[in-house]
RNA sequence: GGAGAGAUGCCAGAGUGGUUGAAUGGGGCGGUCUCGAAAACCGUUGAGCGUGCAAGCGCUCCGGGGGUUCGAAUCCCCCUCUCUCCGCCA
């Protein structure tokens, strides 16, 4: 959600946003809507002043047992002009936070403008991208191959899109996940265990609805949705909350399987681990000051290359342009690792800042100083790490010429020791 | 799923139609006292919107929504949530 002052005072500013955002967003009829519900709320809010002063005076000269049969009438139909002009608000009250649900974050001055991601921008490189040698398996001949990956498994069970890891392939899952949260309580983040169904109310607040309903999960009779990622509870665990500035940064880290429905996509990035309906991710998730946000991006993506890096695979990180960035955003870094089997770069985290646009949706406050403005706090978050795409990255790049995949070092321990798959 | 109880300010907790935005206590903040602290005492302490350079002024908010009334935290209806008991169940 965007402040409306914002909108009423710079209405160019976020027509230009959510054009760079390719967004259809009617700004002109949320600028008309909302002059006309401040004219309505002056005139109500006179009304609404004399009925409280005038009907003070009947209670007084009711106490001294005075007639005030006249006022009272005068005040009924003040009380009817007062319903009429509530009507109208309601109204056009509604009209407009419609409209409002449906106008994206518009992007920090710093974001590249672009029509695409073709206007994105690489801004840093880490590692040896590998040379595929003779024989260099793609992950999904290489999983079954190892007896990890069951692609058949999970399409027998719950259809085209769902995975079966077996063996090896789930102790990497659960070696993975518990590496990642580890490194993330180490460097500060609260482990937290959410529910991985959530509320209507709670999808409106981080802004998945009601863009994106189609993408998601749902469960018709309790209005329930399936999460898309562990940034929607985690998120709303502050829902409704005023926070003090000296407790922030609030930092919290989760796993969460993620559920979407990719809803129109097929075809050939979809193919074994690329793209699933069904994956596990840890996901990092910040509540902080709003002055401070921008550097909390930064340290948020370097969080999450730690990780990367503490898997031995090379990435880059790909600061998007205001077409590719999501409706939500105003700013976000994508992290890339490079996969020689699909010769291909594949996005495992993506880290953004909401600045108050998720803020302001699940109404979390920054406690204020006494004399200051009041203020929402800033969120972001940024995945560290979504699974499948490591996995097949690892089955890729740690691939070797003998037909194995050496499990990195720092994931040694929590694969039991095992330093090799296969 | 059934029965009952409840939801008030940072917290506890009064308040059943007319200076109640809300008693009282605690907490927080400021002060007096003290070398300092504690205790004691005094003062202060909700939020949002509109308007204004500001001081201020106005409106709204006692879980949410609707209704009755000149006037509602207070009366009526619906919903949500919490607690207790029963049932069911991993």
């Amino acid at each position: 959600m965007l402040d409306r002052h914002l909108i009423r005072e710079d209405p160019d500013r976020v027509i230009m946003g959510v054009k760079s955002k390719h967004v259809d967003a009617d700004v002109d009829r949320i600028v008309a809507l909302d002059r006309e519900l401040l004219d309505i709320m002056k005139e109500s809010e006179a009304l609404k002043h004399e009925r409280n002063v005038k009907s003070e005076e009947v209670g007084r000269k009711k106490r001294i047992g005075e007639n005030a049969d006249e006022l009272q009438a005068h005040l009924k139909d003040v009380s009817n002009r007062i319903k009429e002009f509530e009507e109208k608000d309601k109204e056009i009250s509604e009209e407009l936070d419609t409209l409002l649900l449906t106008l994206p974050n518009l992007p920090h001055k710093s974001v590249p403008v672009g029509k695409d991601e073709t206007a994105n921008i690489v801004t840093k490189h880490w590692g040896e991208v590998k040379e595929p040698f003779d024989g260099l398996l793609p992950h999904w001949d290489m999983g079954e191959k190892l007896g990890i990956l069951d692609l058949d498994g999970g399409r027998r069970v719950s259809g085209r899109g769902f995975v079966v890891f077996r063996g090896d392939g789930a102790l990497l899952c659960r070696a993975l996940l518990t590496m990642m949260i580890d490194i993330h309580r180490e460097q500060g983040y609260e482990e937290v265990w959410v529910p991985f169904i959530v509320s209507r109310e709670s999808m409106t607040g981080t802004g998945q609805l009601p863009k994106l309903e189609d993408d998601m999960y749902h469960t018709e009779v309790d209005d329930l949705f399936l999460i898309p990622t562990a940034e929607v509870p985690v998120t709303n665990l502050e829902r409704d909350t005023t926070l003090p500035a000296d407790r922030l940064p609030i930092k919290y880290t989760a796993y969460t399987p993620c559920f979407r429905r990719e809803a129109g996509s097929h075809g050939a990035d979809t193919r074994g681990l690329l793209r699933v309906h069904q994956f596990d991710k840890v996901e990092m998730v910040k509540f902080v000051h709003p002055d401070s946000s921008y550097d909390e991006l930064e340290s948020l993506t370097k969080d999450a290359t730690d990780v990367v890096e503490a898997l031995d695979l090379p990435y880059r990180i790909v600061e998007l342009s205001t077409g590719d960035l999501s409706f939500a955003a105003a700013k976000c870094y994508d992290i890339e690792v490079y996969a020689p089997g699909v010769e291909k770069w594949l996005e495992v985290s993506s880290c953004s800042n909401f600045e108050s646009f998720q803020a302001r949706r699940a109404n979390i406050r920054l406690k204020k100083s006494p004399g200051e403005k009041y203020r929402f706090v800033h969120t972001l978050n940024g995945s560290g790490l979504a699974l499948p795409r490591i996995i097949a990255t690892i089955l890729e790049h740690h691939q070797t010429p003998t037909g194995r995949v050496k499990i990195p070092n720092r994931l040694v321990p929590y694969m039991n020791g095992q330093d090799y798959l296969g």
